[in-house]
DNA sequence: AGGCCTCGAGTTCA
DNA sequence: CTCGAGGCCT
């Protein structure tokens, strides 16, 4: 290589620096200042420039060039990043009061000393970790497990307010945390493009940013209008006198290095601030371009982080407060079909899991074919679910400009998906229903579990997974078995050790000597449920007489027609459930009610009707009623211009409302205790 | 027959 | 909690 060649190459490399720092200073005034000081064209010019030179000099482009924000060739699969400080996930708050709870928490661990917070917006995006080394970006990770994520670096490299170098004076070496979001204009001139295209939509920003980090060809990630807000710092190497002893000046160090951080973060210095700034982003959210879900409350003091230390789960100084989302949208993934221990098949929605009020659902419930119809949901649909009420979510709507073509309509199946016996859809019915019987698996493991269940014959640890082990084993056929079960049997079942082989055994045993409704009730009648169970129980006394009931002496009791009254009887002629009720009592199973109670008759309560809503602190629900009804009074679920008493405890439900409105007693706990006692 | 009022049945997540 | 349907009262 000649002399003069050499100096070439220098000249060269000059320029390739020069040309990079400034194009490096560009994309910092554009995409992170928002402040452009050259024209687009000049900027093209540059890079343009850039490109030529390094294509005739392929051996002095430098990975952090701009040109490979783009240039990195598909990857196969991505690689296992173990981050250096794990990223941890913070615990999640719903409520005003449980910010106060965590305030006070900190401030009992700092025995009470001063505390400010920094209060920021939770972006919906995606956690990523930012890798620098000498002041150079060399890895970026997707959260993950929080102990080891994915290497996305160069899908990261695509977004233009990352720095690929750091903008310090030092060779900084430190891991950034930061959200990469995308913008909802973008998001749905995404999923116009998608629909065009024929290609599924995605549900909401954030599954769209979290499909596009996630592309192996970076060509594809560097089309997706992706963007990052920084928020903290995992560890810093080489900064130490300009090291922040403070979150808020850790944020505008990161903003000093090249980062882009939301400017909405506020420093707090009393809890209230951070109320304040909640509600407001509460309210405010709609009129930000990006979706945020909640709001990250932070200890804003790092020598007070480090006191307050972490959990093995979450940090014990921040708290992410969640906005009560009451609607979200996510994607139907699939609708299956569920079959219950009368044999009705109930379509559930398999949904893309979604954070609503409070948990992540991932299923909801359809109902039954003619609500499929009436909503016309679609396999492959968009929806809005709801959390109706308080826990149960709802499929409210299909969001039908969400549509590609590519959607399936749900039929329900014309064969019971667990037996394969007939479907059929019986006159002046909505349920369809699978006519296997006893025969279809699904009918013995539902009627089984029904069984022992809590209100039935309340058998502690048998639960869904033990059921489906005796039946398998050939241990359980009908539940007339159960009383049969020996130690070692049990004993020898997967995960069931001799212990709990023990507790099982005893809870079957303490089962034989409830009182007959719950026997009724646990056989799983047509019909019968708790209260007519109950209602059968105390008017015949014992299973004997109520197997020999006739027609007319059925419907005698209360609340029992002829639907009833015929269901019980067909019970009863069934040879196979005669012979079950024989082996039970043979076992030793009561087949008596008890008499009722000698206060019964004699207190206030008799003959009332009550309802029940909130929690009672001195109480269960279950407790309640069954000291209502020992007295001879009568639960409802709920409230009608015939109840007598609503007795109201902490946060009550719309029972509350519906009897002011129709002018029923209103108790409170203490008033109703005094009721119990005859007062 | 019509209109309540209740009950039964199914259901979700941590 | 909600829906559907059985039962009872008018």
């Amino acid at each position: 290589m000649g002399v003069a060649e050499s100096e070439d190459i220098r000249v060269i490399e000059d320029r390739l620096r020069k040309l990079r720092d400034e194009i490096e200073f560009h994309n910092y005034r554009y995409y992170v200042l928002d402040d452009p000081v050259i024209s687009d064209a000049e900027y093209d010019r540059l890079m343009n420039e850039l490109v030529r030179l390094e294509a005739a000099h392929p051996e002095l482009v430098t990975p952090d060039s701009p040109t490979q924000r783009v240039g990195a060739a598909p990857a196969a699969a991505f690689a296992p990043v173990v981050h250096r400080s794990p990223m941890m996930s913070l615990a999640n708050v719903y409520s005003v009061e449980e910010i106060r709870a965590f305030d006070a928490r900190v401030r009992r661990a700092l025995d009470g000393e001063p505390v400010e917070y920094v209060a920021e917006l939770k972006i919906d995006g995606l956690a990523v970790s930012l890798v620098y080394e000498d002041g150079r970006f060399v890895r970026g990770a997707t959260r993950g497990d929080g102990t080891t994520g994915e290497d996305v670096t160069h899908n990261l490299k695509t977004i233009r307010s990352i720095p690929m170098r750091l903008r310090l004076d030092k060779p900084v070496s430190m891991d950034v945390r930061g959200e990469v979001y995308m913008v909802r204009r973008e998001f749905q001139k995404l999923n116009e493009e998608r629909r065009a295209a024929g290609e599924p939509l995605f549900a909401n920003p954030r599954n769209a940013a979290a499909g596009s980090l996630r592309q192996l060809d970076p060509k594809v990630t560097a089309e997706r209008p992706l963007d990052i807000f920084v928020y903290g710092i995992g560890y810093v190497i080489g900064a130490e006198d300009a090291a922040p002893d403070t979150h808020f000046e850790a944020l505008s160090f990161l903003k000093k290095a090249g980062f882009r951080t939301n400017p909405n973060t506020r420093l707090c210095r009393t809890v209230d601030e951070v109320l304040d700034y909640c509600a407001h982003w509460g309210e405010m959210r709609a009129s930000l371009d990006y979706e945020i879900d909640g709001v990250v409350v932070k200890v804003n003091s790092l020598a007070q982080q480090e006191r307050l230390g972490a959990t093995a789960r979450s940090p014990r100084w921040a708290v992410a407060y969640k906005f009560p989302a009451r609607q979200a949208t996510t994607v139907v993934r699939d609708i299956i079909v569920q079959v219950g221990r009368t044999g009705t098949l109930t379509p559930v929605a398999v949904l893309e899991p979604v954070e609503l009020a409070g948990s992540t659902v991932s299923r909801a419930t359809l109902h039954n074919e003619d609500m499929i119809r009436a909503k016309d949901i679609r396999i492959g649909d968009t929806v809005v679910v709801e959390k109706g009420g308080d826990v149960i979510p709802e499929v409210v709507k299909a969001v039908a400009d969400r549509r590609t073509g590519a959607e399936r309509e749900f039929r329900m199946p014309e064969k019971c998906p667990e037996c394969g016996a007939d479907v059929v859809r019986l006159e002046g019915e909505s349920a369809y229903r699978c006519v296997g019987g006893m025969a279809c698996p699904a009918q013995v493991r539902e009627s089984i579990l029904h069984f022992a269940s809590r209100d039935a014959m309340d058998i502690e640890g048998m639960g869904p997974s033990l059921v489906a082990q005796l039946i398998d084993a050939g241990l359980v056929k009908t539940v007339a078995d159960i009383y049969d079960l020996k130690l070692e049997d049990v004993a020898a079942l997967e995960r069931m050790g001799k212990k709990s082989a023990e507790n099982l055994l005893s809870a079957i045993e303490k089962s034989k000597s409830y009182p007959l409704h719950r026997l009724v009730f646990a056989l799983g009648i047509r019909h019968v449920g708790e209260r007519s169970a109950r209602d059968l129980a105390e008017h015949f006394g014992t299973m004997d007489r109520l197997a020999s009931a006739t027609f007319s002496e059925l419907t005698d009791v209360r609340d029992v027609g002829p639907k009833v009254a015929e269901s019980v009887l067909a019970f009863f002629r069934e040879p196979r459930n005669r012979e079950i009720l024989r082996r039970l009592a043979d076992a030793g199973v009561n087949m008596k009610e008890a008499e009722k109670g000698v206060s019964a008759g004699k207190s206030p309560l008799a003959g009332k009707t009550v309802v029940l809503t909130g929690a009672l602190e001195r109480f269960t629900r279950k407790e309640a009623e069954e000291a209502v009804l020992a007295r001879g009074g009568r639960v409802s679920g709920s409230v009608s211009r015939k109840t007598d008493y609503v007795v109201v405890g902490r946060d009550p439900g719309s029972k509350y409302e519906k009897a002011r409105e129709l002018g029923v007693t209103v108790l409170d706990e203490r008033e109703f205790e005094r009721l119990l006692e005859g007062g």
